[in-house]
DNA sequence: TATGAATGAGCCTTCATTCAT
DNA sequence: TATGAATGAAGGCTCATTCAT
């Protein structure tokens, strides 16, 4: 829904990083002050842009709101992915106490307390981010988790 | 319109108790809502009146709302406190139960619910309030459990 | 689905006045510049109030066309019916002349023009009212002539 | 990019083509929205170019408003000049029957329809355009005519 | 010449706050 | 004290216009 833009080759960079850009400072803004409370205008200046321009990426405050909390999720997830694709070759104990420690790290990174805020206070408003939250979230962990598991027992570390 | 002030002398009782309507109307909404979320118009009509006679009692929707919080924590404070003088004659260990007991059936009510998401979602934008969470809450609740320790190291329950 | 203001009784008398003051201005400025041109600030400044007012009153602009357009329309049929109540005592010829005179009379009126340029120009975008100008001006005018007729020829005087 | 301008010398005939390829898409959309309801952007894509495009060839919105109806009133009246001259060879009875055909079918054509909007619902507002449409369509019809009935005067045909 | 990304002024709409009654 | 009509500041969104390529 919001213009991605893969299409064009490289010679201009900028606005392929714009949505990036876009979503970041709103991640910022909103963390700050809240989805309401929170000012286009402002997300705009801090991401260097004028406020009309967010429009040409996202269809509306909403829209751009959605994507941050998806964005920053997904980003999480996939990082987690990775992280644990790098320990592949350790046992799984050690495979799951660093997935453990990652996540620990994670829970007190500043990003994680917006993110937090942001879920308790507005998610109760965006049923289909609370579903896709807890859909992704959920899913992919387990399955994270239980792949290490699977492995375990198959190895016959875990029981 | 007014030629029957002087009367009667205090069968209006019912204006003294406006505050308190209008602050349960406002916990409703802002529980549901969040502060910038909530019209001043909803609360009104949750507390069966106007607009207008909000102002009569509060002089502005922030304020409102920090009178919400505070009421609300020390609705729950003050109860905490006739709860512990009610157990009085019991062991200190009860009456430490007793004390957790309670606590934790707060935490399972709606209206906890509610308070916690206002807590997390806007406490940050309003310094005051959370100083006043912090001293009232901290201060208080370790008051209150201090002196059960105190009276229970005296009387050799605890060491 | 605009307020309308029957409930008050009359000690006051202006807010009853408010929809009518309000169309009339609107009237003015939708017929001088279009629907999308009109600001709504001018038809507030035209009617003597400030802009929220207007949404006192009507949901929005567009709606608020509508009611012009439909209360102009009422307006002229209901003088129509009521002129030709005026001329019952006559002949039916005496009457078909003057309510034809009548009609004339009023497509010389700048109200007229006004109207007619914004029924050209509008009315294409706003099917139901189309339709409710099909509906009454066809169906009202027909039953007024009509009547006129059918007493014409029971009198003898049409055939 | 441009290496190749001074190769060829005018295969490049396109270029000539844009400004009647955007009046032509400009005169659809106002006709169908009207000039504040229609987007350039609509236009440019009805033309097949990009929006900053039209502006290489008319220097804002109202300028291509006036020069579509500009256009389109000028060729009318070519066209219109131009059958005459066609029928130079008959009577002038026969040549004022041809002309009032050719007017008559004109109005029921759906340009013609277009036209008649415009100019009821925004000509006001442009004066200058007024103006144009009295001079060229007034005088020039009246020169036609009056060509007409002179030679046919002469001619003992009329009176 | 052509593109389409970027800008920012403008306007509708909402709603906290005020005020006359 | 209570009402609800009125206000006007604020902000989301659109779109004509500009500009870098």
């Amino acid at each position: 829904m919001s213009h991605e833009t893969s299409q064009e080759p490289r010679w201009r960079r900028l606005p392929e990083e714009r949505p990036r850009q876009i979503i970041e400072a709103a991640l910022e803004i909103f963390g700050e002050h809240g989805l309401r409370e929170s000012r286009l205008d402002d997300i705009a200046r801090r991401a260097g842009l004028s406020k009309g321009t967010i429009y040409l990426y996202f269809p509306n405050k909403e829209e751009l709101f959605r994507e941050v909390v998806r964005s920053i999720i997904v980003a999480r997830l996939e990082r987690a992915e990775h992280e644990l694709d790098a320990t592949a070759g350790s046992t799984v104990t050690e495979q799951l106490r660093a997935y453990m420690r990652q996540w620990w790290a994670f829970l007190l990174t500043p990003t994680y307390a917006t993110l937090y805020r942001l879920i308790v206070s507005e998610l109760h408003r965006f049923p289909d981010l609370a579903q896709f939250y807890a859909d992704e979230v959920v899913k992919r962990s387990h399955a994270l988790v239980a792949g290490i598991v699977v492995r375990g027992v198959a190895s016959g570390d875990f029981r």
